[in-house]
DNA sequence: AGCTCGCTGTGAACCGATTCAAACCAGACC
DNA sequence: GGTCTGGTTTGAATCGGTTCACAGCGAGCT
């Protein structure tokens, strides 16, 4: 079909003005119910759909959000990006999902092209907290979300989840576990999420009581399985292991169980092993991972929602943090046979 | 900042018309150098964006495309989306990432949306085959390649890889392997990659000259690990037990390992599984999976090249389709140690 | 000097929709 | 009959770039 049809052949057809359309379009109260019907009969017979850039042009208001986050690979953020496309769509907004793999250049460069497509909002994960690219989107009028990454800033908006008390619960079950050497694989320096999950596993030594060289530190390059991998093959050389390993997410804590078993060292027997963030694979790994769970869904739905109302109440927008809160979830990856310490065994039962 | 900057802007700074602002940014070589300096300056200091949607309703041609995979909560389909942004970015186009989970119904809304937005093309992966959705895409003047999909119709390009192929691989190995009752776990009855798979696993056993009831098919609802879960259940329940089991992906295959591991049954040794994808949770699995790989990040590349060279190449351009060939990936999970029947042994060497 | 030519830059028309002031119209009311 | 009113519809201006016919100009040639 060579002429692509617009508005003007619909009105043609349906013996009305372009105006008449638009309002059919926009604004279905304010035109006669006989006037409306003979418009939709046109648009169904030619079978119109709209020019969403020419509308956006004249309009000002685009049906588009851009998405930013640190890596597509991971099922955390396939899932958040599953509740924020869901929550856009119900809206009638498209989703634009760009992917920073970690780098501040990867990052800017989407954060660009998202400005130059005039989207509504953007939602990002930043790699770098207090990014310069936050405040230029916002100079170009577009509403940012910071995702999964809390902020204090009282011009921005944020969804996260509460890391630091996770990583307190974490730590805290693998004490109530009996563990006295605990190691805490933790990524790359910048990552804010993974700080806030070390500074809660501290938090949980001190409650307890604990001596502060409980917890030792390992950092990983990457929050991925490959780096998972090679610091359990770190661990393993060493003289004498650690009897409890807490990974700053489950890509690291698959990668790590996946060399422990290689090795011959039983989990949970010899080693006991908590992720965060309970993706799908981890309750389906061999030996089913302890992990903490976070709401992924609510928080892209969430993220989602708060930037399709900033643009919406455009002015008396209040700006707001939510934060959402973790739940351990129990598996066979930290339950030591040994005799418990405690009675807190109540914890340690699987939330279905 | 209230009045967004626009090209009247920069203009005004550079002391130029409009008109040629136009033309440092879209036909560098035609405005001469200090002039291009100095509009080039003055864009810098002003800080101006493109306003793409402008552009494009003006020029006619967008700089998006569309994406539509069955499920972004498979590792697969992530991988390819990768290949696809990485592609585009280069040649400055934006992503629009869709999920149609497999439904019919969604996948209809999402085109409706990429058309709607007037992208440059669209890569898809149908639910069904022979879907209007595509035609009626073509229709409206939007390139259309499809994606994991071969066809052949002669006016879509398509990139696909060969399935049958794969399938036949994995079951030719289980056979060598020894392997004398198996047992394929494949999805919903709609979904082609799948059915080729099964074909490819008649042939293989047909080709080693096997009675066909070697191989029996178990359906399963979906293509994702709660479905390959359930059928390692079903499975485990029965009487006496296959000694294989191929998957027609490795989400359903980790699933059914998850099933076995907690039945007691052993892997390989009791049952040996082969996957399909090589998935990155394959070789992670506490026992590594036998998979089927697929060039995924090159099949996203691939695709996303043939749509934009589509559309730059209007009417001469040849429609084509690429068919990618899959690899045989063999780890423990189907490493069975009985005696071999035949030499092949050199075939199941991990490929690195 | 007069003319052509090539290189630059200009300005107005245009893309497809939205918006809004103004026109239109039928019925109510004076 | 004339005027007013409220509900509909119209037509033109407009959004921010792109494009293209044309103008300006200096150099080279006759």
């Amino acid at each position: 079909m060579k002429p692509p049809i617009g508005i003007r052949d619909v009105a043609l057809r349906a013996e009305v003005s372009v105006g008449t359309v638009s309002n059919v379009l926009n604004r279905p109260d304010v035109v006669a119910a006989a006037t409306r019907e003979r418009v939709l009969a046109a648009i169904a017979a030619l079978g119109y759909v709209r020019n969403e850039p020419a509308r956006q042009l004249r309009s000002g208001t685009a049906r588009t959000i851009g998405l930013v986050v640190l890596d597509v690979g991971n099922p955390f953020f396939t899932d958040v990006a599953r509740g924020v496309e869901e929550a856009a769509s119900e809206a009638g907004h498209a989703v634009i999902l760009c992917n920073s793999g970690e780098s501040a250049g990867k990052e800017r460069g989407h954060v660009e092209l998202l400005a130059s497509q005039r989207v509504h909002g953007v939602l990002i994960t930043p790699v770098q907290s207090g990014q310069a690219s936050l405040r230029w989107l916002r100079d170009r009028g577009i509403s940012v979300v910071l995702l999964d990454h809390p902020t204090a800033e009282a011009d921005l908006c944020s969804v996260a989840v509460d890391d630091r008390h996770g990583g307190e619960l974490a730590v805290t079950h693998l004490l109530a576990e009996g563990c006295e050497r605990i190691v805490m694989v933790t990524g790359p320096p910048g990552i804010h999420q993974a700080a806030e999950r070390h500074r809660g596993a501290r938090d949980a030594i001190r409650l307890a009581g604990r001596a502060p060289d409980v917890l030792e530190v390992l950092p990983a390059p990457a929050l991925n399985v490959a780096s998972g991998l090679r610091a359990g093959e770190q661990l393993l050389a060493r003289a004498v292991l650690p009897d409890a390993v807490f990974c700053a997410n489950d890509l690291l804590a698959l990668g790590l169980l996946q060399a422990t078993v290689r090795a011959g060292v039983r989990v949970p027997e010899d080693l006991a092993i908590v992720g965060y963030d309970d993706i799908e694979f981890a309750a389906a790994a061999a030996v089913p991972l302890t992990s903490v769970r976070q709401p992924r869904h609510e928080l892209g739905r969430a993220a989602a929602a708060l930037v399709i109302a900033e643009s919406q109440a455009a002015a008396e927008h209040e700006h707001r943090h939510v934060v959402f809160t973790p739940e351990l979830v129990v598996r066979e990856s930290s339950r030591r046979p040994r005799p418990r310490r405690t009675t807190s065994a109540t914890r340690s039962e699987e939330i279905a």
